[in-house]
DNA sequence: CGAGCTTGTGCAAATGTTTGCACATCTTAA
DNA sequence: TTAAGATGTGCAAACATTTGCACAAGCTCG
């Protein structure tokens, strides 16, 4: 019963020798080919069974030109979403037969090499929330007719993308800040030329127009801890003090705490802050960060979804996907006199 | 010069035919082999660049029967210290032309697929960090020869392993406390049966014992923030109250600080904390946290190095390695008045 | 009773490489 | 001059599947 490794690993043709039948038909039947009588069927997968026989998933690619592989340009680890995002996209695409080759992280440039691998290993899509030089990979996937389909990213080129409508979850923080009465705002930007942060700030903008308010000023972190911890002390030195702070992800807005605690100022007493992601942390007790939750989970499915119906039918137009996040109140923001309607408000149109 | 998918993807044979030689001379001019003359060699290797052309990986893997794959079951992402481990195993399994397939992440058991994914994709190694079914995992790679290292677990069976010091790291952290007087020290161990979590623990109470002070109570936390933050509160509830804690990895030891602060404990004035690991949120400003930092690249190179050799030669004996960590002293705990010289002590008898 | 359909099976080609062996040509040494 | 070696190349098998096509039987219907 237990298969040896190499020569003498049970293939199709052991299991036609004991089992009388031609290769063909083995295959036929293992996979529950219609045209195989149920007697044939059976026999085959109990032979199958009991040599502990194992498909050989590179013959198969090699004549299917499907290899269940999908290659992931994953994002810095140091801020948890990407992490958590991983977590969700292996139990999903494991849940469809899918397989996850990690092809790169972090924020380093993408070599010519990862995007060869997936040509050479014939993957059958590809997910990338990297920064960095996703136009080349978004070039020669679309050279090669390989789905891609990038997780907040801007769509480049004319590939898909689905990400949290960043937008739409700024204004609602936005608003939330200006009912609680807040007017001297300061934003703490990450990366530059990241759709993501520039939808957030462009949402956040948005909300705070709508009641004639500007922002007293504006940082940038680069979408790390580091940077927010720097971010919160410059803040808290400059000449325009603020009294909340919108940081444009959660894994800055934890840092921006830690600095202004450094210096003595409780929060959300004397400042409230906001981020966005809702990543683990967020909802430590030190912190408690008010934020938006990215919805994962849908994300993830919808991105697989739309890998799924390209492999398809790979001249399927690209498609956009924003779903919208979940506000989650918490502590380190002060709440408006009137929460309930404040709420009800934001999601009577939709931006929670 | 772009080339397409599927069909009419330039092949070994299509270069064949452009350059007027055989597909082996291809194939062997492309290698490198030093049988084929130098003009025939870049006559190919020139056109093959033209075409762009990429060999297939499943075509290569099929017949040499390696794949250039190697297997990851991943930890708990909700612990930085398994992402930032990944980061580490990508960076150098790319560096040595291997790629990594992600197949579990989390604390749910091994599904039987999984396993087996290893052997239909012909992976020329796994590495586990996941605790649990570890050894069926272990049972089905012996039994295929297929080369596996574990990561930060206890050896099971005779494959290999690679971890932190973790008992030299435990005594170096119990030493330090107690050379800072410590003497009512609190253990919050980790997830039950794990032999990081055992041997940090037996560090310890080495160390302990050695100034003949006994733990003064003894938690479980899970290994997670919320079991953590759970021992946190019990410690501080409880008859005995402890004047310092060693959270046996850092992830607890921040649920640990938080839990504690709550009661209006100052870190260190009031109770030293220490963990273990070094992830990233240690260095925070909000924490700062005293432990001893796993020096992962060293251990993922050492994995490799171990997988590369049963690459080679597969019934290689198995080895455990044990890399010993570095003490990181920071703000969470109250430090001994000599500390050069227990800094020495520790570093001489190679605990540090 | 035979034409045509259904059902079950097998043959063989195709997928894109690698590699052992054979072979042809050229050199070198006796 | 010839045997032996070196050098460069090609043939064909092997790797483990899938799948189009053919074919043989058994069935139904006119």
């Amino acid at each position: 019963m237990p298969t040896r490794h190499g020569p003498g690993r049970p293939t199709i043709e052991t299991i036609s020798e004991a089992a009388g039948v031609s290769v063909s038909t083995v295959s036929r039947a293992l996979k529950g080919n219609r045209r195989i009588s149920e007697r044939t069927r059976t026999a085959v997968v109990e032979i199958a069974r009991q040599l502990g026989y194992l498909p050989n998933a590179h013959a198969r690619s090699l004549v299917t030109r499907r290899s269940g592989l999908i290659g992931f340009v994953m994002g810095d680890v140091y801020n948890p979403f990407y992490p958590e995002m991983l977590d969700s996209l292996v139990q999903r695409a494991t849940a469809r037969g899918l397989r996850l080759m990690v092809l790169h992280v972090g924020r380093k440039p993408l070599a010519m090499s990862t995007i060869e691998s997936l040509l050479q290993y014939q993957m059958d899509g590809c997910i990338i929330t990297s920064a960095e030089l996703t136009s080349k990979a978004a070039e020669v996937c679309r050279t090669h007719r390989l789905p891609m389909v990038a997780m907040n990213r801007v769509p480049r080129l004319n590939n898909c993308a689905v990400s949290c409508d960043n937008a739409a979850g700024g204004r609602a923080l936005g608003e939330l800040l200006v009912a609680a009465g807040h007017r001297k705002i300061a934003i703490v930007a990450g990366a530059p030329n990241t759709s993501t942060s520039g939808d957030r700030e462009a949402g956040i903008v948005a909300a705070l127009s709508r009641s004639k308010v500007k922002p007293l000023v504006r940082l940038e972190g680069g979408s790390t801890y580091e940077g927010g911890l720097a971010a919160g002390h410059a803040l808290v030195q400059g000449s325009k003090r603020p009294d909340a702070v919108f940081a444009i992800n959660d894994i800055m807005a934890l840092g921006v705490v830690d600095a202004l605690r450094e210096h003595g100022l409780r929060i959300p007493e004397d400042i409230s802050v906001v981020g966005f992601d809702d990543i683990h942390a967020a909802s430590w007790s030190n912190y408690d960060l008010t934020t938006v939750a990215q919805p994962i989970d849908a994300m993830v499915e919808r991105a697989l979804d739309l890998l799924d119906a390209r492999m398809k039918e790979p001249d399927a137009p690209a498609e956009n996907a924003f779903i919208v996040g979940a506000l989650r109140i918490r502590t380190s923001a002060r709440l408006p006199v009137d929460l309930p309607t404040t709420i009800e408000s934001l999601r009577e149109r939709g931006l929670i």
